[in-house]
DNA sequence: GATGAATGAGGATTCATTCAT
DNA sequence: TATGAATGAATCCTCATTCAT
């Protein structure tokens, strides 16, 4: 009777309030830690802002580099899913400024949206599990681009490409600073600023017909 | 006569030593902080590496941010020298991919020589005063790379030579951990596409009579 | 209801256990500061007697300078109140013998109950939060001591009765130690030798009729 | 022969400028512990103030304290020979207020000279053998007074004497702060203020004609 | 599950004391 | 003997983590 709704129900509302909890403490996290730095940031401020205690907050993560983890594998399935909504239709044909609107506007809209992800992917106190999922991150991007480089032009090298790929990647990381802190209209310069970068570095690469190199 | 030597010496030879101290501090503050961060860097761990006492280390420096300080100044110091001997000569007449070679190569060698330097200057630990010197730091280097615009693309409006100053600016601090991070003959792979990347930003700029863009 | 009552009861429990936290970590920072004063007084030797970690006397109090504080305006606190109590009644119309008793008493089981008071208000090395505590309690003190001339004997002139005041407290303090010090019988003693010493330093201003000063 | 002429000297000049250097670092830890306490003093700084090297002053005194015993003996030692002088001559035919002058006067002088005195013999971080200096010379000030009352009131019985000698010396030490932070005339006011209340507090012991007690 | 007080190892810093020069 | 750099134990305080309620 009740009793039974009542031992029935609690089991998934208690998983659906625990999850809410997590989306609450990572949430928190991403602010915090884009605030001060992985290393300032403390436990205990995360469950205060989260409005939790801390020992709630070790209820859901081990320790605090799981949090950092917790994210870092957050950012990569919400990435993932970004890459294959941008990567939807014919990118062959695409010209490459385009191809490279349709990269690189996804990702500064994630990074404007998560501003833990850049400082978590750049601190160097961030342990060392994170780096692990930076390294598979790097990973599948590199892939992407040696992909793309691959279709559009064959002719260039493996090593050659898995460099443009490299280069490629730690462009957009070194101007994305600059398109964050940039305000209003400024943004848009700086963004336009950064496909133009990434444009003229990879111009000899995938529009090779034009390119004397 | 002799007497007067005697007296003379010990306060000479004692500075010795101490400069001497102070460079070792400096050397191994310079390691620590550029494996783990600034934050996570110890005093302890600093002077147990360096040979010297905890106590011995606040001889030298009035607390843990004095050392980021002392770090950042001869930095500073050190990058101001270089940058003036880069400079001799006639710059105007230098093919945009000598000028680059000529601006960076001392970069890149500087940031081998001091691994802490990028850390430092961009670690969100890193104390008040750092980053002060910092500021001061990047404006001299987006001065130099403006002024060179200014004068061999005069027809550049001021605020667009700024942000590829800028630009430039970040593009070299993007790519240093690539060219850091590669060993042996990598790392000559690397420094040149870092070279390329910025000779196909600024061409457009510093050549333009063969830029449409 | 019972969930009701479930819910709300930890709080104040908690709440009061914290206070008795307080209270305990007082006392025994009391003690220690009695006897050793407040420089060699440690947070840790503290939390030890008060058997806590350090880390818990954190949860309850800024710092070491906190403890000191808290002492002294809980000292303030009692002193005043009971200061009130001693001073129902018609004053003017006690004999100075029976006036005296009405002051000192209090303030002599006062001292024997918290003996870190003198010492506070004493030693060099007291924070300057009770450095200000200890001055507005001098001025009470002087102030009450002040008026009580200034009733029983109006022709006294105010720099005159301020001086008295001032000399009387000074007395006071002066033979507290000798009374604390003494145990058994032998503090009836030097308490009844305090108080003739007041009688004969103010008999002259508080009984002019007979004073031939 | 020189040599001769150099061994035998050294050895009183060194002596001598031993004993100099000894005075010099008491002068200066006076005025340190005058200043900021006991605890609060640094060797280092007496060393620096005194214009010597810490390890020099080692040379002298074995650790901190024996700075603080050394001070204590050299009062006592002033203090005898200053007590001496003042006993000089009939004290029997002295009236009260002559004799109290006759202690007081040097007593507050000898104060105003060494302001360490009186915070040595009062901060609660004093070391052990000071205490015992202090014990002693608590002692012989008692004695005297003892000795004096015992003089010019032999039907005064002992145990009361004694007392009455330890209220005095308490007396004299509860208001010495206040001449001592008083300038100009005003310290001619608190110092008669101080004999007055020596002599309300005697006169019942020292002139029993009179006292009705 | 939730709470938040409690823990205690660890880090920056000071200072009495030593010792190579 | 004088020097002053070097020492390292001791201090205050923080914060990741635990656990009784």
């Amino acid at each position: 009777m009740g009793r039974g709704a009542g031992v029935a129900d609690p089991q998934p509302r208690r998983q659906a309030r625990g999850r809410q909890r997590i989306e609450t403490i990572l949430s928190v996290a991403e602010q915090v830690i884009a605030e001060v730095g992985y290393r300032a940031t403390t436990t205990n401020a995360i469950a205060a802002r989260a409005g939790i205690s801390p020992g709630s907050l070790y209820q859901f993560f081990a320790n605090k580099d799981a949090i950092a983890d917790a994210l870092a594998v957050r950012y990569i399935d919400q990435l993932d899913r970004a890459q294959q909504e941008a990567f939807t239709g014919d990118i062959t044909a695409l010209a490459l400024p385009a191809l490279i609107d349709q990269v690189v506007d996804p990702l500064v809209a994630f990074n404007l949206a998560h501003p833990a992800f850049h400082v978590l992917f750049t601190d160097p106190d961030t342990p060392q599990q994170v780096a692990g999922a930076t390294a598979h991150l790097h990973r599948v991007i590199l892939d992407q681009v040696d992909a793309l480089i691959a279709i559009r032009a064959p002719a260039v090298p493996a090593a050659e490409r898995a460099l443009a790929a490299r280069i490629s990647v730690q462009l957009f990381r070194a101007l994305l600073p600059l398109v964050i802190s940039s305000r209003g209209r400024r943004r848009h310069t700086t963004t336009a600023e950064l496909k133009r970068v990434l444009r003229a570095y990879l111009e000899p690469y995938l529009e090779p017909r034009l390119a004397t190199r």
